[in-house]
DNA sequence: TCCCATAAATAGCCTTGGCTATACTATTGG
DNA sequence: CCAATAGTATAGCCAAGGCTATTTATGGGA
């Protein structure tokens, strides 16, 4: 299901849902990014993804595959990878809950580097719940 | 390194730097785990492992396997498994991250059932300055 | 036009962390 | 004291996500 963040309901036990949350979290990443390059360059090449994610060539066009095979992403050989219609609304999303983890984290007092990587892990295991409460409070002005 | 919980120092890109966070955190988890159990049980069997982390027996002997091979772990053919001075260090700092993480989230208004499921993905991927933070919340009897 | 540099794909390998099925110990009950 | 059962280990499989080395397209410049 590529569409929510975190099934909510499904693992009993909390380990196997972290396992999934994980599992979905490289899809959610490669998501955003390709929306962003599109966004600034018009085009995601494979090269610059790979760059981005700090990852080799061939990696990157293994996880394009991927998410081509989830029907997030599509692309024809030697061009460019575009998104899908719901690879772009699971990009708009995991970009929103992106920017409220690392907001959040800077408004309890994290300096803004260290919340920008601390969020990187952090988001993808961010319930809709805590995403709720974490909205509430970077909304909050007098919050501290 | 499995006696520092995130070398906030090394990966240049903050996904290889997840990436790297990910890795650990199963040896975390593990270790935790067989320290609960020797606690409540007095000595850690596989198949208690297995059970708890939601996964079969098999698997639970491979992370065994590795625990031992990262020298967290000890054990003999078909008898309980034990941590090293090393892994019931790192056990009792998990133990104490998770219950930060768990606290911070309820003080922050997240319900308790939730806050722990998302504690469980989120406590990885908190560096220490992050960490701090969360403690001095969680200290804070006036923080809401 | 054609050739070459660059970009992408492919092949092939590794480790981790899952699984099932099967073989082997240990222990406990008769 | 020995057999049945419960608990572990082993074998062998799979997918994901890394990698390097190599092949194949593409597109621009001479």
């Amino acid at each position: 299901m590529p569409d929510t963040f975190l099934d909510e309901t499904k693992p009993a036990n909390r380990f196997a849902r972290a396992r999934e949350a994980q599992s979905a979290a490289l899809l959610e990443d490669y998501a955003e990014m390709i929306g962003d390059l599109i966004e600034e360059l018009g085009e995601a090449r494979v090269a610059d993804i790979a760059k981005r994610m700090g990852v080799s060539q061939p990696t990157a066009t293994k996880s394009v595959a991927r998410l081509k095979r989830e029907g997030l992403a599509t692309s024809r050989p030697y061009r460019g990878i575009f998104l899908t219609e719901e690879g772009t609304a699971l990009a708009t999303r995991v970009r929103a809950r992106h920017r409220t983890v690392v907001e959040f984290l800077i408004k309890m007092g994290v300096p803004k580097d260290i919340a920008e990587l601390d969020a990187e892990g952090i988001e993808h295991h961010v319930s809709q719940v805590t995403l709720t409460v974490f909205e509430k409070v970077v909304a909050d002005d007098k919050g501290d």
